[in-house]
DNA sequence: AGCACGCCGACT
DNA sequence: GTCGGCGTGCTC
């Protein structure tokens, strides 16, 4: 009986097809790639299941190549690859298309790499280069850095031919580069807290569980994760350690490098090669501690035994197009799947965590020194109703600036743009509209006409003239006055720098590193920025921080904007304030009795999240409830909306909520109108049933253009 | 995704 | 007549 190969093939079709195993000596493993005609072209595919019979009816063709004999995806990704496309409900070819490197699909062969590692023949002569810049150049950097490898001269802009050429004249040598991950120790003693950490994952290696670290800025999260991964490294096995986005500068890599010898950086911003090579090593075992950002999750290790996703409540985890998985959602799942631990780690836990962890789920340890460094600055509300405000800016806070500045410290002004949205606010009391259904802020809008709109179930109300509570007739919009503040601080505090931090400005990493290293010198000046002061390097010398447009933050209508606006606060609150001098948190509402504001001000971030969970169990959201969001498109809004209309019609007696058809908050994209529906169920089950109901028809799916995100984090 | 097949309008 | 528009369906 010829054997019948299961292949998947990497095109947005959501089954396997059956070929036929001509080769009878040859018994083809699961999990390698193939090459294959498919209609009319020849395609790479990969293999994922056999058997001794089809259900085709038509004759099966036969692969026309075999890529490997070894399998590069072994059982536990086929698993994997099985249960993106189920859980997202995301057509099994197109989840290959996400997860395998470009020239893995291309069917490049996965070879045992020769990186070189290069070394000075004398290190100690010194030599005249002559005109030759650029072999100085790359002379002395491998002088000074002893043995280089191809990857860290590439990162230094070093050419292959300037190597070369040094080669020829006897100066450099080089020898194939034999990953050895010795380890050094750290140089001071861990904590009580630490060591507690570190035993409880030890204990637990081989086995699936869940640990978080709940730990502030400099508690030493990362001294935890590296004495797991060196029992796992010693072990034998690899690592897989996830970091965000713009987490993942050199220095981040550097941190593992100095302590193991070698690290492999997985990350997007390369080329298509150099992520193969990469990916290679891995498969191959070669690489055994690897960093890397969202897609990392999906390198085929061969023997994985630690996954750590640190920052995990940064949103970047999220892939917010095509396949919509939550790398830190992944790596939970793959760490069950491999029966190994998976550790969580963030100074401002994501509210799902929290609830696992309170939950039993998940294993919590918390990390609540900060050896050395400051303490957690105290959260002051500042009520602004009915004050007159310069460039956005209460005078109270004005006066505080001035105080903080002439002591010669320095100032931060966190300008929140989360929930983007703004909303209508009575100036004099506070007072602001709710949905009578779905118990969310309104969204003010502006054009094409003056409006109050719900997001969720595009109920509309007519703005009112007055409050309807204390007849005032001063109602603003809150979340657009910030644009001043720049100009309105430059003109208060003339001579007085201020730095502005936000993408426009410093758009590159070492413009930040550089004027983070400025400041780490005591001299009085502003900071004014955007989320991007979450990141970098700790300010002992920021003694207040002052958060403007909060409240946009925490009245928004996307129901997960209050907690990342927490999150913010919190992160950037974290960079401020020295051992003996504990630094001041100004946030300054209209609503200063919001139990957000005072759980944060009151019990500090622990607190917001109690208050958050409550919120969100009245309210019927995640964690407490489980959330899809539909999303279509189409030139003409009414057939666009037509079809969510139905969908949500047939889901009318099934056990789930349906909210919508709305239009998206961005409601028109390249002259497609979009619209959104959301659904919410009890049980994850309900929801899925649900979703496999609409998701099997691609024909529908894609002249609507429907996309499925499951766990959404942003409604907008 | 690609590509063919097919059923309608306007052109050398 | 037939060239080409893109809606629909299929790929083992």
């Amino acid at each position: 009986m010829p054997q019948v190969l299961q292949v998947a093939i990497p095109r947005p079709v959501g089954t396997t097809y059956d070929y036929v195993n001509a080769d009878s000596q040859l018994k083809v493993p699961v999990g390698v790639r193939v090459m294959v005609p498919f209609g009319h072209v020849r395609t790479v595919g990969v293999v994922l299941g056999q058997s001794e019979h089809t259900s085709y009816s038509g004759t099966l063709k036969t692969p026309s190549k075999y890529i490997e004999y070894e399998p590069i995806l072994l059982p536990d990704m086929i698993e994997l690859v099985k249960w993106l496309s189920s859980y997202y409900h995301y057509p099994l070819g197109a989840v290959l298309e996400v997860i395998l490197p470009t020239e893995a699909m291309r069917g490049r062969p996965v070879m045992a790499q020769n990186e070189l590692l290069w070394s000075c023949v004398d290190p100690e002569s010194t030599r005249d280069f002559k005109r030759a810049h650029r072999q100085q150049e790359c002379w002395y950097f491998v002088k000074q850095h002893g043995r280089v490898s191809d990857t860290q001269l590439r990162q230094a802009n070093i050419e292959k031919s300037v190597l070369k050429a040094l080669e020829k004249k006897g100066l450099l040598e080089s020898k194939k580069l034999q990953r050895e991950y010795i380890y050094k120790p750290a140089e001071y003693e861990l904590s009580k807290e630490q060591t507690t950490a570190v035993r409880f994952i030890e204990d637990n290696l081989g086995k699936f569980h869940v640990h978080v670290l709940d730990g502030v800025t400099g508690s030493g999260k990362t001294e935890v994760y590296i004495q797991a991964i060196k029992k796992v490294l010693a072990k034998g096995q690899q690592v897989l350690v996830l970091v965000p986005e713009i987490g993942l500068t050199p220095q981040t890599a550097n941190v593992f490098q100095s302590r193991f010898g070698h690290v492999d950086v997985l990350h997007s911003m390369r080329t298509n090669v150099q992520r193969f090579d990469v990916w290679s090593r891995v498969v191959t075992g070669e690489a055994r501690l690897v960093i890397g950002t969202r897609s990392a999750i999906f390198a085929p290790f061969r023997n994985l035994g630690l996954i750590v996703v640190d920052e995990e409540h940064d949103s970047s985890y999220k892939q917010i197009e095509s396949l919509r998985y939550s790398a830190r959602d992944v790596a939970i799942m793959r760490a069950k799947l491999l029966e190994i631990p998976c550790v969580l780690g963030s100074a401002t836990l994501s509210l799902e965590t929290v609830a696992n962890c309170r939950e039993g789920r998940f294993q919590l340890s918390k990390l609540t020194h900060r050896p050395g460094t400051a303490q957690m600055p105290d959260f002051n509300i500042l009520d602004i109703k009915g004050e007159i405000l310069q460039g956005g800016i209460a005078p109270k806070l004005l006066n505080l600036i001035s105080q903080h500045l002439e002591a010669n410290n320095q100032v931060l002004v966190l300008l929140n743009r989360r929930g983007y949205a703004t909303s209508l606010i009575c100036h004099s009391c506070g007072w602001r509209k709710r949905c009578d259904a779905c118990d969310v802020m309104l969204t003010f809008h502006e054009v094409p006409e003056r409006i109050l709109r719900c997001h969720y179930c595009e109920k509309r109300y007519a703005i009112p003239d007055e409050c309807p509570d204390c007849s005032s007739t001063n109602l603003v919009h809150i979340g657009t006055a910030t644009q001043k503040t720049e100009e309105v601080l430059k003109e208060h505090f003339e001579n007085v720098p201020v730095h502005r931090v936000d993408r426009d400005v410093i758009n590159t990493q070492p413009k930040l590193a550089r004027l983070f290293v400025d400041l780490q010198n005591p001299s009085r000046s502003i900071l004014i920025g955007t989320q991007m002061l979450a990141k970098g390097h700790h300010l002992p010398h920021v003694t207040l921080v002052v958060v403007l447009g909060a409240d946009s933050g925490f009245l928004s209508s996307d129901f997960r904007a209050p907690e990342r606006t927490a999150q913010l606060i919190v992160q950037v609150a974290g960079r401020a304030g020295r051992a003996e001098k504990r630094g001041e948190v100004w946030i300054q509402t209209y609503d200063p009795d919001h139990p957000h504001l005072t759980s944060l001000s009151e019990k500090g971030y622990p607190g917001f999240m109690d208050t958050e969970l409550m919120l969100r169990k009245d309210a019927g959201f995640p964690p407490y409830r489980y959330l899809a969001l539909l999303r279509s498109e189409n030139v003409n809004a009414e057939e666009a909306e037509l079809f969510l209309r139905s969908i949500a019609e047939s889901l009318v007696s099934r056990p789930v909520t349906v909210l919508g058809p709305a239009p998206s908050p961005v409601s028109r994209v390249s002259n497609r109108w979009r619209f959104q529906l959301a659904i919410l169920a009890e049980h994850r089950k309900q929801l899925h049933d649900a979703l496999d109901t609409l998701s099997v028809d691609t024909k529908t799916r894609r002249n609507y253009r429907l996309s499925i995100d499951v766990d959404p984090l942003d409604m907008a």
